[in-house]
DNA sequence: GCCATTTGTTACTATTAAAGTCTCAGTTGT
DNA sequence: ACAACTGAGACTTTAATAGTAACAAATGGC
């Protein structure tokens, strides 16, 4: 994402993103393709297919990649049959997924507050 | 954590233990054993050896139990060989822990609000 | 129109982290 | 002495993540 918002030219080939961080094209491919329909990037197909971003830098958040990418929880909780005789097994799981939604809350703000261009602005002051 | 503070007699075996929760008994140990180094939980040997709360449910936070266990953080960031013609490639990864030094925070703040006792009291409700 | 190049998508494989299983030494109540 | 625990380590299993590969569809350049 910094990639595409970033250097000289602003549109990217799949394999260009990849080399640039060390991982595959067809990974990027595959993210990319989630940012697409979450409408945080488009794509051009076709010969000179390239990635961009959709929208202005300061107007993406790092919590709007979070969820285009469908990153796993913060926590998750594992499910298990109850042991029925013990009130713990029973209603712990509830219980925790009460508390830890506020913790996920509290994450998923933080991650607001962040844009993709503070993110740029960052790299760029080196 | 909750089921030693909660139930009838607070003091309990591993395989007690691992049966309201659903898992193995050499798992409770392993993860008591880090609790007790972390002076969360205390254990006895030998034969009726139990594990029991080293301090109060409402002294203990969630947060206490997340640095004990030394969970995951909530992010991470892999590495990979710097591209060097790319300042993308070579700062992308310090603006990004430094972004997430803050998310972490707010996490790891959220859970330090949450103690034992609210998690137990939450259970006993039902 | 044809070809080269790139995205979109899927199937399959490799890698890794997490938890399960097993075993045994050390401790301690009975 | 014995039984029943914890503590700890080796090894195995499982599940999530990313890598690899293959191919259809799109599209710019010739």
């Amino acid at each position: 994402m910094a990639g595409l918002g970033c250097c000289h030219q602003n549109a990217k080939t799949s394999t260009e993103l990849a080399q640039s961080v060390n991982t595959s094209a067809s990974f990027i491919r595959r993210t990319m393709a989630k940012l697409s329909k979450a409408g945080l990037v488009e794509t051009a197909t076709g010969k000179a297919g390239t990635c961009w971003l959709a929208q202005k830098p300061k107007q993406i958040s790092l919590l709007d990649i979070y969820h285009a990418v469908s990153a796993p929880k913060a926590f998750s909780i594992h499910s298990y049959p109850e042991n029925k005789p013990c009130e713990v097994s029973c209603h712990i799981k509830g219980a925790l997924d009460k508390a830890l939604d506020k913790t996920q809350r509290a994450f998923e703000a933080s991650l607001a507050k962040i844009s993709l261009e503070d993110i740029i602005a960052d790299i760029k002051q080196h």
